[in-house]
DNA sequence: TGTACATCAGTGAACGCGCGTTCACTGATGTAC
DNA sequence: TGTACATCAGTGAACGCGCGTTCACTGATGTAC
């Protein structure tokens, strides 16, 4: 192999996971400025610091380095999910486990979430369709949650599934707004918080009077 | 001028005004199927029938001509607002006009409201700057506009702003639904409309027990 | 353990292409008298 | 109304550049015996 680590010889597998490994990596940092359809598979193999022919070796274009970012960025999520919806019902708890975890997952995961927001509206279909499935995946999981609680007592599945979605939208929005504020656009965390906060509360009112309108 | 049209002559301005218009219409039209950032300058001009170098006489590149198109794109969604908000503060009445309103207003200018929506988190900073200086006017103007209704009595202002906001997270993600539907992607527009109305009227279950929570 | 052969991740040179931008220009429209 | 000059939207040729893709290749890793 030409590619000369100066450690021991690795393994074919493992030096080719590598390599794609660094390929995402870039394309995700690169992507921090710009969106997918204007990203370069010659940027991506610059930076990485391999030839560009070798792209193809791990990807057959950049659309499909977009699905496998969407994987792993959506991937790791679902555990978050359940982690917020895990526990007591109780309203206010979780509202604050809701902002917080958000918080802390965008603070650890900047760039996956920033091109997620990005790319769900953004040019590439396959990229598009892929972020849609997974926030669908989402929606339906957040739905089954919240239906074993008390105040979801005699909701229909379709208003249960409504609330599912409007719960993943606001938890996008929100992602959306603590990144801003990482970056010094637009208000402060705190801010952000307390707005992301208050929303659900009235989220969690209509909740629990549903049944009396 | 050696564009000469079959016509009568045309004043300087006149002409100068339609060769916008036509890179205006031509750029949006490009946009359904793409994201600005990979936009290029030859494609819009030659989609108009003029030279690559005609674009620098009304446009400095294609950011500018974003920018452009994010005015026109929602200059004309105050009225819409307005339109929505008039009228009796009767909750079923303003939810179903808020909704058909929303759909009329996509089947009217579908391009627009894609644009807007791809590119509000796209990846041209000046464009993602003026979407987001447009939806944060109009969603002052609607924590106006609702804080006139009874139910917004002992509301702070700044629970009124987040109402706002909410609002109009919403307009645009039924909006973007209303789309996806048209595109034959996701759920058909009667199930969209009802999802939005259901959506509209959790919320407004919340806010009038706001206050008790 | 040693040898001969197979695999295949990554190379580097080459290609044709369309891009954004520049420039001196043209010729119709506009203006001054 | 007619004439001479100014303006300036649009031209078309040229430029250097970086792009995505192809290809035969190299040489380290893997395998069979």
């Amino acid at each position: 192999m030409s590619h000369t680590s100066t450690s021991a010889p690795t393994s074919r597998e493992a030096q080719k996971a590598r390599t794609r490994r660094s390929l995402l990596d870039a394309g995700l940092r690169l992507l921090e400025h710009q969106s997918l359809s204007s990203l370069g598979l010659r940027e991506v193999t610059r930076v990485v610091g391999v030839a560009p022919a070798a792209f193809y070796r791990h990807f057959r274009d950049m659309g499909d380095l977009g699905v496998a970012l969407v994987e792993e960025s959506l991937g790791s999520l679902h555990g978050v999910v359940q982690e917020i919806l895990a526990g007591p019902d109780d309203e206010a708890a979780r509202i604050e486990r809701t902002v917080s975890t958000i918080a802390r997952y965008v603070r650890e995961h900047p760039t996956h979430i920033r091109f997620v927001v990005r790319e769900r509206h953004g040019g590439v279909p396959a990229v598009r369709a892929a972020i849609g499935a997974e926030l669908d995946r989402f929606a339906e999981e957040v739905a089954t949650a919240l239906a074993a609680d008390e105040v979801s007592e005699g909701w229909s599945e379709r208003d249960m599934r409504m609330l599912g979605e409007l719960f993943v939208d606001h938890m996008v929005m929100t992602a959306s707004a603590f990144l801003d504020a990482a970056l010094g656009e637009g208000p402060d965390e705190a801010s952000v918080a307390r707005t992301a906060r208050r929303r659900l509360q009235l989220i969690s009112t209509g909740r629990r009077h549903w049944l009396e309108g």
